[in-house]
DNA sequence: GCAATTCAGCTAACGCCGTTAGCCACGACG
DNA sequence: CGTCGTGGCTAACGGCGTTAGCTGAATTGC
C-alpha cells in the first residue's frame, strides 16, 4: 500500500523474472541500483548538488532514505556511480568528435584536429555542468571506477596530440580551467571566451 | 588564558592598544574578527575544509560555536575572509614575481616574462593548496570583497601578456588547470609535470 | 508444499552540522 | 551610579549521513 510501489513502475525494463545477471557484461549495478543513480543524477543537473541528499534522492524514488544502504554502502559510492557516467559520456563525446574530424579531415577542409575536440570537451561540460564539477573537483576514485575507463577518456586528446603526453596534458589543463572558471563564473561578465579558447587553442596547437 | 591569546601572536602587526579602527585604510574586520579568521586559516591550511566548522573553529578560541555569530553573520563571512587573504596573497605574489622578473631582464638573462609568472602562481597554490580550492572552486563573492582586489590579481598576468585578454584568459586557464588538476591528483602518479607546465608555456608565450 | 532464507522496504535514533533565541557578566560612559 | 553595548554562555531546532533492528514478501531448498 505504500506509494513506493507506484515508483517502481518506472522500472518496466526488465520483465525478465529468471536470468538474475548473466548478460555478457558482468553488470555493475543491479537494476534498483541504476535507478536510483538515474535519480541521483536527475536530481544533481536539476539542481545541484546541494539538493543531492540521501533524503531528497529516496523520496524522488518514493523510498525512505535508510532503505538506500540496501543499495549502495554509502553517498560516496552514488557519487562514483555519476562520475563514471560523466567519464564515460565525455569519452564518447571526444571520440565522436574525433571520428567527425576524420572525416572532415578526408574533405581536407580541416579546422585543425584539437578544435572540434576541444568544442566536444566543452559543449559537454558546459550541458552538465553540476556533474562535470562532482566527477573533477576531488581526487578520482581510482579503485572504484571501471577499469580502463580513465585511459578511454583520455584517448582522443592523446590521439590529437600525436603520443606527445606534455602537449595532451597542458591541453587538457587549458581546457578544464577555461570550464571550471566559466562554469564558476570566475571571468568577468562580457569576457570573449570564444576569443580565449580560440587563442589557447591555436597557440597550443599550431 | 586560552589558546587564542596564542594564536594572536600570528598577528603581532599592530600592537596599537588605543586606536580601535582609525588606521588610514577603514579596518575590514574588528581584531577579535580577526583572530577567528586566523584561526579559521590554520584550521584549513592544517586539516582541510571538512575539519573547518564552526564548532571545531570556535573549539580552537577557547569558545563555544554560537559565539562566533557575535562577530560574523555566517561561516560564509568567514570563507570570504579566507578568499580575500588568498586573493590579496597570490596578488602579493605575483608582484614580487613580476618586479624580480624585471630585474633579470635587465641583466639581459631573461628566462621568457611569464615563466617566473606562472612559477610563482604554482608555488604559491600548492603551499595552500585547501585555501586555493576555497578560493576557486565557488562562484567568487564579488560584491563582498574589497573593491579592486579581483583586478589587482590579475594585473600582473595581464601586463605580462601585454594587455593581451584573450592570451591572459587562456594562460590563467591553463596554469589554474594545472594547479588544481595536480592538487586533486588528476594527473597520472608519474606524470611530468614539469614538463607539462613548459610545454603550456612556451606555446602559450613563445 | 512447506520451511527457510534473502531481499527491500520501514521506524527510531545517533552524532554531527549550521544556526537561532535568549540569558548574563562585565566594562565604558553619561 | 545606572545604563547599555559587547561578547561570552546554554538549550534547542531542523537537516545531514548513517546504523540498528524490525517486517513482509518473494525466492529458494528439501
Amino acid at each position: 500500500m505504500t506509494d513506493a510501489t507506484e515508483a517502481t513502475d518506472v522500472t518496466d525494463v526488465t520483465d525478465v523474472t529468471d536470468v538474475p545477471d548473466v548478460t555478457d557484461v558482468p553488470d555493475r549495478l543491479t537494476p534498483r541500483a541504476r535507478e536510483i543513480v538515474a535519480a541521483a543524477r536527475d536530481l544533481l543537473e536539476e539542481s545541484g548538488p546541494a539538493v543531492l541528499t540521501m533524503r531528497t534522492l529516496a523520496d524522488r524514488l518514493g523510498i525512505k532514505a535508510p532503505s538506500l544502504y540496501k543499495h549502495f554502502p554509502d553517498k560516496h559510492a552514488v557519487e562514483v556511480e555519476l562520475i563514471a557516467q560523466m567519464l564515460e559520456e565525455s569519452a564518447e563525446a571526444l571520440e565522436a568528435a574525433e571520428t567527425a574530424e576524420a572525416a572532415e579531415a578526408a574533405e581536407s577542409r580541416t579546422p585543425g584536429s584539437l578544435e572540434t575536440l576541444a568544442e566536444a570537451y566543452r559543449v559537454y561540460a558546459l550541458a552538465h555542468p553540476h556533474l562535470y564539477c562532482l566527477a573533477t573537483e576531488r581526487p578520482l576514485p581510482r579503485a572504484a571506477l571501471p577499469p580502463g575507463l580513465e585511459d578511454r577518456a583520455a584517448r582522443p586528446l592523446l590521439r590529437a596530440c600525436g603520443g606527445d603526453l606534455d602537449l595532451a596534458r597542458a591541453t587538457w589543463a587549458f581546457a578544464h580551467g577555461m570550464v571550471i572558471l566559466e562554469i564558476h563564473g570566475r571571468f568577468p561578465e562580457d569576457a570573449d571566451l570564444d576569443a580565449a579558447w580560440k587563442r589557447g587553442l591555436r597557440t597550443l596547437h599550431p
